[in-house]
DNA sequence: TTGATATGGCAGCGTTGTTGACTTTCCAAG
DNA sequence: CTTGGAAAGTCAACAACGCTGCCATATCAA
């Protein structure tokens, strides 16, 4: 086990990276991280009257076009009524397309309009940029650091969503 | 230079790190990492009828107590009418104690009370607990490329910040 | 004395989260 | 084939917490 085998490494290495002042700089840098991690895309959306809930049903549409109303609020975590505001400008403003369900005409699937496929390319482009120039500057080796410890942050039922979404990019 | 070798070696190797894919990932991880993150405090605020942004403020008086407004407000890169709101609350509740400046009295330095400091360990110690379950899975290694790229994440005037902080716990 | 700074109060607004109550649509069990 | 209940969505109201703008007060420093 490679658990086992790095916990064996850490008796006999020093436990410093988890004392509670190591512990509360992580916390520090994923406030300011995070900050600075919606900071591009925020500048767009506030031109278009749109917030941040807006960027992100555009990206998890984008992610999987056809996934229902349901589907999306278990990835978001928000209430329906909440999405539902968001989904509906999103709708008004055509940048996303609502059809009746295939199987089950009770549900929803949501596609991404060209317009709403362009607004989101331009917000992710935004988000990316700065995320490519972390990664560069951090090496590969970071990153997969980066990765892993992200991962072993989320509650169990997250991280098999976040994990189920790998398959849909392969 | 650390990172003039970092390229050499990525030049040899592959740039499959960053790929627009492999930058979506890692843009999703931190999505999912982030709620997460913020999830354990929220269940006890939400009890006491306060916020993230009381915490945030109770975090950093901790972090640097006799701190002035004006300071806290540049760390938490917030306005100083929505922060207003946050530490009246605080101060009202008795968490926080607002003293007079002592070189310039002008200023108001801020002191968390004994209740405040109490209720800023509960809050840290369901983070840290969390953060600390994350390191001790991912490993020392992976630790530290998770701050690494956290930082390359930062605004630069941000990272100042966050580095300036570093000091205050030597 | 005068101008700049630090703080604070008040009013009002927007986004995005929440609950609760309700309707419409549809499937599936009896 | 009817009907009970689940799923999807709507509307209303509220809260947290960002924002702007305007104004008052206290204080420091030139």
């Amino acid at each position: 086990m490679q658990q086992k085998a790095r916990v064996q490494n850490m008796i006999g290495e020093d436990l410093l990276f988890l004392t509670d002042d190591q512990l509360r700089r992580g916390i520090e840098a994923m406030f300011f991280a995070y900050r600075a991690f919606t900071a591009d895309p925020d500048l767009i959306l506030a031109d278009l009257d749109y917030g941040r809930a807006h960027h992100r049903a555009l990206h998890f549409i984008n992610r999987s076009p056809g996934l229902t109303v349901t589907s999306l609020l278990a990835v978001l975590g928000v209430t329906k009524q909440s999405l539902n505001r968001v989904l509906r400008t999103l709708i008004e403003d055509k940048l996303v397309e609502s059809r009746v369900g295939r199987r089950d005409r009770r549900e929803r699937q949501l596609y991404l309009t060209d317009e709403g496929a362009s607004l989101e390319r331009r917000l992710s482009e935004a988000q990316r940029a700065r995320m490519r120039t972390a990664y560069r500057n951090a090496g590969p080796q970071a990153v997969a650091g980066f990765r892993q410890v992200l991962e072993a942050m989320m509650d169990a039922e997250t991280r098999a969503q976040y994990q189920a979404m790998k398959d849909l990019s392969d």
